[in-house]
This record gives structure tokens, C-alpha cells and sequence, in this order.
RNA sequence: CGGGGUGUGGCGCAGUCCGGUUAGCGCGCCUGCUUUGGGAGCAGGAGGUCCCGGGUUCGAAUCCCGGCACCCCGACCA
């Protein structure tokens, strides 16, 4: 194996797998479009996931789990919700193989199943046909169900964690008992996706609407945050829906209102998935490989010990006792390599898991009571003080966080461009790409038709857009909307 | 579903055109010794249905026919 990873200048792709792979991430599944998540991927992934699950409970959600297979009836029920999903549908039509005569196991033909089952793609018909039984009245209202699952689309074309035939998220279902309610729990969430994005995984997004032709398949709006990624392409990082009364509608879940009034519930569905773990590795990482936020790190701090002879081992493992009974009153998450791979070896291999802080400590540093600290998103070491630097540390990973965060932010926004010609947004996304902020007329064949000739598409309509006095970048109409288009995974 | 490509020890590849020793190289792995402040060195060693199925031939990784899988590029998508 080689001893790097592609550099991203110079196949962008290649450099986000082999990063993947080698960080020990995930690894290919052996289904088409099927991924492993690794140990250090998935502990990722649960910090995610932890940092998630706290904002939802503090705001009144709570945790519930439905079931995987769905009827095949159920997706029918909402005329768009079943155009948006039936092409990437996993369908469950037999319930046992057989061997035969020779030896050869096939699909036993006698256990056909009458109503055949789908793989949920997302869980809106199964939920609902549950809240159907579940809401009476206004005063079982609002009900706020998050669920962490797995979810199956067979896409015709996969990439690890930004778009696998399996995927791991959470989806929250709502139902309230106004337009009004729902709207706002809808934004509530968009706000709560933002936060983690921001506060967490250090990921500057824009948030906004999504256009017709990019909403859900059966919501009113649905809002969502964009991300810039290392190639100045966007990601849609999580999306929020106010779903309205159309799974009501296609339900037939009501509710008496105080007024004593039979009414269809309002709804809102939302998720994010493990794609975010695809966004932090295209967000922050470099040519040396993932740069984690130390928020979510698995492992904050590396220890490496640098040593000669057996004695100097233990003189290190005796310096070091106290400082790591600090780390752990401090609650830094910190991991030992005592392996017997050379130091250049260690130092290379962490810094390609991203870890946000490598502190090594040799027999010098055991001689002189130092440590060197090395910050890997700016690679600077600092020498310091044994007995010190516990009591540093946690200032100084909140600095490595948002010194990634402002990095992300600053390469954002000097690829964020507003544009006035067509001719500009073509050069634009015929050159190195970006973001491009300008008026669109509202209409679905302006959309269509900038799509089919630059592959960009409208991001979004961010929440701060200002389009009085602007004109459309195509059709040179008054603007309707501000909007970002990009060309995006 | 179109277009292109690739299937050979764990990984990356050479060998295939032009059939012929025991299928080779790098990395990784195992053992030992020496090393260790930016991907250590030497010595020894293990590991292969050459994608699958037919065919041609004295002989097939190599030629012929048929299949399968995966990757990349496009249309669809969190």
C-alpha cells in the first residue's frame, strides 16, 4: 500500500476514498452499494449521533422505533410520496429459500407472499398508519417521535457514506394540531440540524427552502442545510419537512379540536444521516487525511511515547500515570499507541484518523517535566509544562474546534460568488466551481433548464435572501427569489 | 439502463499481444536480532481455485465462446 492517500488536487474522489479507507473508517460491503462501518468510523458516528440526541430530548422528543418492513400497499397511499420512492424500492417478496436436488439453494416459489413487504426508504407510511390509532384528540397533541434506524434506497449509484444502498439516521415524525405549530417545529429542527452542523461537526451551512423540484416527495416546504465541501460542491447535510395534512389526509388521521371539531393533523418529518460523516471528511480534511472537530473526535488526544530502551518505557509510563488521571478528571478523551511501529510511523497514522491533538513525550521531555503538544489543523507544536497542561487542554481543543470551523467558513465565502450574467455563473461552474448566489424567476423550466446546461442546481433559498431589484440570471425577469445554486452529491 | 475499464497471495500491480521451467514484484503479515523525536534496517519464513463455466491444445493466467462481479463516467437520489 502506498504510504499517503491521493492528493485531492489531484482526484478528488480517490482522495476521499482512500481517506476512508485507511483512516479506517469503513470499508466496502460485499453487496454493490453496501458499506462496513469500521470501528473508528462508527464510534464517529456515535458522537454524531450523541451530540443529536441530547438537543432532541432537551427539546421534548422522544425515542421510539418502527419496524423495518412496510406493507407495499402503504407507499401507494400519497400520490407524490410513492412517485419520490418507488424507483429505489428493496421488495420482500418470499419468506424462505430451499436446497434443491443438487445442491443449489433458491427462493422457495410455495412461500410467495400474498401482499408483499418493501424495505422502508424512510418510515412516514408505517409511522403514521400507527398514529392513526394513536391520536384522538387534541390533547394527544403535539406528539414528537424520533427514531435511529436504518433505511434502504436502491440508488443506482453509491459512494461511502454520501449515498449507500443502506444507510444509518434518525428521522423525527411529528403531528400537531396547527399549520402554524408544524411550521415551527419544522424550523425548530432546521435550527437544531444548524447547531450541530456548526457547534459541532464545525461545519458552516447555509439554511434555507428547497425549491419544488428539490423538496420531498410529499411535503409542503422542506428546508434544509448546504454545505460547502473541500471541492466546492455542495452537500445537502439534513432536510426538515412540514409535511402539512398530507399523510393525514392519506391516513385518515384526525383529531377533535377543543372546539369539538373533527380535524387532519399537521404534520413534520426530518433526518440526518451518516452523510455527515462524508461531509466532515470533505470539509475539513487535507492531504495528510481526516481533520476531526474535537467535539466529535473518538479520541482527542494521542499519546505517543518515544523511546529507546526498555527503562526509558517505563520512566515514560510512570511520568505519564498522573497526567492521564487528569485527562480523565477533565473528561478529554485521550488514547495511548505504545504499538512498536516507529514514531514517524505513529505520527502519520493518527494525523490520517484526524485526531485533533498528538502529544508526545520522549526522554527529554521526561528529563526537563515538558510535553510537546502538535495541533494537527494548523500542525504547530507547542512545548509545555507536564504538571500544566492538562488544565490547557480543554481551551485548547475549543480553539482547534473553532479554528476549523473558521477555516470552513473562510474557504465557503471565498468560493461564494453573486453574479449578474449568465455568462459569469457559466464561467463560474466551467472553472473551479462554487457557489453562486443570484435571482431565479420562480419558475420549474428556468430551474430545468440551468440544470441540463451547467449540472448546477438551486441549493436552496436561504432564509436572508434579498431579491427585491434583482433579475433572473436566465430568463432576465424580476427575481422572485435570491438563491444558491451549485452543483452538489 | 447506456458508455468505458478491471478481475492474478491481505492490498497495489507485472506477466496475457506472440501458449511452454517451480506464476513474479512492491507493500503488508509471521519469527529473530538491531532500532525508535516525521512512514527503520538486516536475515529467515508463511501465504495463490490466476473471477466462473465450457472449448481448442501434448500443454492455457495467456487463445476461442458464454456467463458473473466490481470500479469509473452519465441519467435518478439523504
Amino acid at each position: 500500500m502506498a504510504k499517503g492517500v491521493t492528493p485531492r488536487s489531484q482526484d478528488y474522489a480517490a482522495w476521499y476514498t482512500d481517506v476512508i479507507t485507511r483512516a479506517g473508517l469503513a470499508d466496502y460491503g460485499p453487496v454493490k452499494g453496501t458499506m462496513v462501518i469500521k470501528p473508528y468510523g462508527f464510534s464517529l458516528w456515535e458522537h454524531i449521533k450523541a451530540s443529536l440526541d441530547g438537543m432532541l430530548r432537551e427539546s421534548g422528543h422522544v425515542n421510539a422505533y418502527f419496524p423495518l418492513f412496510i406493507p407495499k400497499s402503504f407507499l401507494a397511499r400519497e400520490a407524490e410520496h410513492v412517485e419520490g420512492f418507488a424507483k429505489e424500492c428493496a421488495v420482500v417478496t418470499h419468506t424462505r429459500l430451499k436446497a434443491t436436488e443438487d445442491g443449489q439453494l433458491i427462493v422457495d416459489p410455495e412461500s410467495r407472499l400474498e401482499e408483499e413487504v418493501i424495505v422502508r426508504p424512510t418510515s412516514e407510511t408505517v409511522i403514521w398508519s400507527m398514529y392513526k390509532k394513536w391520536i384522538q384528540s387534541y390533547r394527544d397533541l403535539p406528539l414528537l417521535i424520533n427514531q435511529w434506524a436504518n433505511v434502504v434506497r436502491w440508488e443506482m449509484r453509491t459512494r461511502l457514506f454520501l449515498r449507500t444502498t443502506e444507510f444509518l439516521w434518525q428521522e423525527g415524525h411529528t403531528a400537531h394540531a396547527s399549520a402554524a405549530e408544524a411550521e415551527q417545529e419544522a424550523r425548530k429542527i432546521l435550527d437544531i440540524y444548524r447547531r450541530l452542523a456548526e457547534d459541532f461537526l464545525a461545519l458552516p451551512v447555509i439554511t434555507g427552502t428547497k425549491s419544488e423540484a428539490e423538496k420531498f416527495a410529499g411535503a409542503e416546504h422542506t428546508y434544509a442545510i448546504e454545505a460547502m465541501m473541500g471541492d466546492r460542491r455542495a452537500l445537502q447535510a439534513g432536510t426538515s419537512h412540514n409535511l402539512g395534512q398530507n399523510f393525514a389526509r392519506a391516513f385518515q388521521v384526525t383529531f377533535q379540536n377543543e372546539a369539538n371539531e373533527e380535524e387532519l393533523v399537521y404534520a413534520t418529518s426530518w433526518g440526518v444521516s451518516t452523510r455527515l460523516v462524508g461531509a466532515l471528511i470533505m470539509a475539513h480534511g487535507d492531504d495528510k487525511g481526516l481533520r476531526l472537530p474535537p467535539r466529535i473526535a473518538p479520541v482527542q488526544v494521542i499519546i505517543v511515547p518515544i523511546y529507546r530502551q526498555e527503562r526509558d518505557k517505563t520512566s515514560i509510563q510512570d511520568y505519564l500515570t498522573p497526567l492521564k488521571a487528569r485527562f480523565e478528571e477533565c473528561g478529554i478523551r485521550f488514547a495511548e499507541d505504545w504499538s512498536d511501529n516507529s514514531p514517524g510511523f505513529k505520527f502519520n497514522e493518527w494525523e490520517m484518523k484526524g485526531v485533533p491533538l498528538r502529544l508526545e513525550v520522549g526522554p527529554r521531555d521526561v528529563e526537563n517535566g515538558k510535553v510537546v503538544l502538535v495541533r494537527r489543523d494548523t500542525g504547530e507544536k507547542l512545548f509545555r509544562e507536564v504538571g500544566r497542561v492538562a488544565d490547557e487542554l480543554p481551551r485548547l481543543l475549543d480553539e482547534i474546534q473553532t479554528e476549523l470551523f473558521r477555516q470552513a467558513q473562510q474557504f465557503r465565502d471565498q468560493h461564494t460568488y453573486r453574479v449578474t450574467s449568465y455568462d459569469e455563473f457559466k464561467a463560474i461552474l466551467n472553472g473551479d466551481g462554487g457557489f453562486i448566489r443570484c435571482g431565479w424567476d420562480g419558475t420549474r423550466e428556468t430551474e430545468a433548464r440551468i440544470k441540463e446546461e451547467t449540472k448546477a442546481t438551486i441549493r436552496c433559498i436561504p432564509f436572508d435572501e434579498q431579491p427585491e431589484g434583482l433579475t433572473c440570471i436566465y430568463s432576465g425577469k424580476p427575481a422572485r427569489h435570491e438563491v444558491i445554486f451549485a452543483k452538489a452529491y
